[in-house]
DNA sequence: TCCATTTAATGATCTATATCATTGTTTCTT
DNA sequence: AAGAAACAATGATATAGATCATTAAATGGA
């Protein structure tokens, strides 16, 4: 396999020249990663791009009591922590925390600091790529300040079948393996509400599954349930 | 006055050359804004940039049912909305409406790309921008899922102060006007508990204040109740 | 495959904040 | 400066979701 096989599954540098993925491929570093290792943690400095390659990660931020928000969860071919003003070499504003085994890539800011340099199509790039997390992130302030415990695990079921779902005859199978803590946190909920509404969602048979395997049976009446980002 | 004195104001452009400067002043676009007037609504296209000469500007997201959430206070020297992905063309994630008189600039995305082409330099301070825009972004959503509704008008209160705070002798005057329902609007709130709020701070001689003049009487309190980034 | 550990389900109770309602105060308009 | 309109203060009540507690089920390691 060609050396620039690693970073050729980011659309981000699709733009690049032949040279220029070879320069980021050499430079990139391939970590394996277990089950609730920490990539990085809030506060670390941050020196390097990542990108997940394979498995998932989580993005999450802790309170001093000990509570957490998951900002987002990662598939594979996400960028992480761009966000986290890798670029002007700041520190992680949340921590990166495996899901399950996996690997991580990580190119460090220089080098991608110089690619971006010399091709202004790729900053524009992350430039849009960046928009784009910074409005989900905005809509996910909104739903945790307007919309009801129900409707933000409908979003987020919703989202998670897009994102990661995999069509079954019998549904869509969310390939992320989720306990009923990971969606809690991911709502902003307590573990026990999050049980209530799945439990009323199983009923209503818009979702089945045993444990962690999760799926969506009524998609189009999830998706009634969450609110659309323009009404 | 030089014709490039408008975007003088903005930290972001000042990496450019003066002929590129003048490039940019000679597209911009004066606004004079009053009270309640929409610069641009949810959904309407992104084919501008914009950002605050004068006054204040809120960011803010309606619910169907006419709730609605104040992303962001802006003041003058703020961009707004190259979150709207307007590099990309797309549409706005979200409404800027103008808190009082004011004057708001705007230079067409075409313009902007063009010398985002030609100075990587200001390509990598837009995304230094926009890293610590989502990170903002971030820490709002992390405060509506983990911090109490008196935690979070404390944030909000040593926000405005930090970034619009006039220090007299007794306290730190705020200069954005705000109504309860703004304040509230901000922190998820309904007006009433605001109002509350507000009331015991001014009980416990942390602010002061009639009406919509709002004098910090306490900082290091508020900073103290609202809990920081980083533990 | 069994046992330990983690996770799920669900009831009972509590509480922060919303909602509804009223009166008083400030601010705007002319 | 007066009147209208917007806003603030605050009580009473309702409720979504948290917290505490228990039992059952699923998962993972030896």
């Amino acid at each position: 396999m060609a050396p620039s096989s690693n970073i050729d599954s980011l659309a981000l540098f699709a733009c690049l020249s032949e040279s220029d993925r070879q320069e980021l491929a050499k430079h990139a570093i391939e970590i394996p990663i277990q089950k609730g290792q920490f990539i990085f943690r809030e506060g670390d400095p941050a020196e390097w791009f990542h990108f997940v390659k394979q498995g998932n990660v989580k993005c999450v931020k802790t309170s001093p009591e000990g509570r957490e928000v998951t900002l987002k969860i990662l598939m594979p071919g996400d960028l992480f922590c761009c966000e986290a003003s890798a670029l002007a070499g700041e520190s992680h504003p949340g921590c990166a925390q495996a899901m399950g085994e996996g690997i991580v890539v990580k190119i460090h800011r220089k080098v991608m600091l110089d690619v971006i340099q010399r091709n202004p199509e790729a900053a524009v790039n992350i430039i849009n790529y960046l928009s784009l997390r910074l409005r989900e992130s905005q809509d996910n302030a909104k739903a945790f300040a307007l919309h009801r415990a129900e409707q933000r695990i409908a979003s987020i079921l919703v989202n998670l079948a897009q994102r990661s779902g995999i069509h079954e005859t019998n549904g869509i199978r969310i390939s992320v393996r989720l306990t009923h803590q990971d969606l809690a946190d991911m709502a902003g909920l307590t573990k026990e509400t999050t049980s209530r509404i799945l439990s009323r969602f199983k009923k209503d048979q818009l979702i089945a599954g045993h444990g962690k395997q999760l799926l969506i049976l009524n998609l189009p009446r999830l998706q009634e349930m969450a609110p659309h980002a323009i009404p």
